[in-house]
DNA sequence: GCGACTTTGTGCAGGGGTTCACAAGCAGTT
DNA sequence: AACTGCTTGTGAACCCCTGCACAAAGTCGC
């Protein structure tokens, strides 16, 4: 159903056509702009995977959702959740639940999201590879537009529908391709390089795959996935558990096969 | 007390004479059982990656390092590291510093790496291959030593020096393998299907590359790395640190607060 | 229109984590 | 031997976050 109240939706609909046609920053863009400096970290973390979850819910059509059941698709306890959406000011209806639409557009302008972040990848190994045929990145909000490597071997080969080019050029090409975002997966011995580059190439966000410590002016944002420290706390978490005996641990599972189900059995269930 | 030993490798090696060969319950093992309780969740995740930084200074040859330099190449302060390393009871000389190979063996044997942990991998695509060659693992204390897919094309291809096997064998090829933990690279629609099997052959430490919410019991513990949410937070954070204005930005990253070396130290420089 | 039910949004208490600042302790020097 | 300089380890305040419990606000039934 798209019947569309007046509510104070984007500039889609000008009646008056008195408005600022250019810019004309909507409701959220506004509201996001001003709020967000006072949203917790913690708290930006859970709203990407609300945004997920209510992606797939939108994919099957369901119209609202209620803290219990999208705090449980989540693996977040309900209060926790109706914390952080209220962060981002009133978003449902007491009573009734969360508009699936409007808060996946709500948390989507939150996070910047209502726009495609251009994402450029430098590394083209196995990892890269990997990464660059992902679709989670296209469905989420990102667009790869750009491949680069050193070796002389990888140049010119394509991966899904782009070109690897050298790395020498990837200044230029940052530039040319609006890219705002990097993500590198080299070897570790060329990762501060490529940083450097990105950098000067005027990137402001970085993902790195390398353990190695980034070193980054102040305004430029890194974060940096280590899969073998992931597996470290995953070992001693696990030890952890199996030493505290598995009597009462209260788990984040969304299994809840209780009988209450009016309208939808499994909420998230692929 | 165990002395200083020279050897490099973890153990089983010595020529002391007389140890328990079967497990052998060193003064670093006893204390990791009856501590690792008590430390904080955040604090695990540092020390893995204090893990890390020791592993790069030993291979140098240093032989001690102050909490001040170990912090900087961390991307922490001091005073967190030193109250991280307290929780694993005193480890320095004051005065002097941390020794670099008696604080490794120290962490390892909390974090349970002091002896390798085995593990299988479900699900060769693209990123699944990519961390079957990830070299990664095995320097950290992680051994690979089962693939498994269910795409017929893939039964019987080699990746390293493994072949890959169909996943009906995977709760059988658990028991004999003797792994203890579990990676899930497979689409989206098998993850919890594949879980549940790995669930079956007793793993209780499982990392998925899913973002989809595992179901497991409570005693086993899982932890997913969501590459879009990585980019998400991180595209967020990076329009929030330009809001903020480049003047002030206490940013959580690896600024270091004080004043002193606006450069890196070049401790951990590649 | 009104009462009952449902669900959101939030004030508040409690815990966990971070940071500061300093006492405690060791090495080298006089 | 005592002093100086340096570094660890830690007590304590502060801040962020979490979880509970409940009032506010809407819908549904009559």
């Amino acid at each position: 159903m798209t019947e569309t109240h007046q509510t104070h939706g984007p500039a889609a609909l000008d009646v008056t056509g008195v408005v600022d046609p250019s810019s004309a920053p909507s409701a959220t863009d506004q509201a996001s702009l001003s709020e967000l400096r006072d949203i917790p970290q913690a708290t930006v973390t859970r709203l990407a995977t609300y945004l997920r979850v209510l992606g797939v819910l939108a994919d099957r059509d369901t119209t609202t959702v209620s803290s219990e059941e999208l705090a449980a698709a989540s693996g977040v306890g309900s209060a926790k959740l109706r914390k952080d959406l209220s962060f981002l000011g009133p978003n449902g209806v007491r009573g009734v639940g969360y508009e699936v639409a409007r808060l996946h557009a709500r948390i989507a302008g939150a996070l910047g999201l209502d726009r495609v972040h251009n994402v450029v990848l430098v590394g083209v190994g196995n990892l890269g590879q990997a990464l660059a045929r992902y679709p989670g990145f296209a469905r989420r909000g990102f667009s790869l537009v750009g491949l680069f490597d050193s070796d002389p071997e990888r140049i010119g080969v394509s991966v899904g529908d782009l070109v690897v080019r050298h790395v020498d050029e990837l200044e230029q090409a940052c530039l040319e391709l609006e890219a705002t975002l990097g993500v590198i997966s080299t070897p570790d011995e060329a990762v501060q390089e490529v940083a450097d580059r990105l950098v000067r190439a005027g990137l402001r966000c970085i993902l790195s795959f390398s353990p190695t410590l980034l070193d980054v002016p102040d305004n430029v944002e890194t974060r940096q996935v280590d899969l073998a420290v992931e597996m470290q706390v995953l070992s001693f978490n696990g030890a952890r558990n199996i030493e505290n005996g598995p009597s009462s641990s209260a788990s984040s599972s969304s299994n809840s096969p209780s009988s209450t189900s009016p309208r939808n059995g499994s909420v998230i269930a692929p």
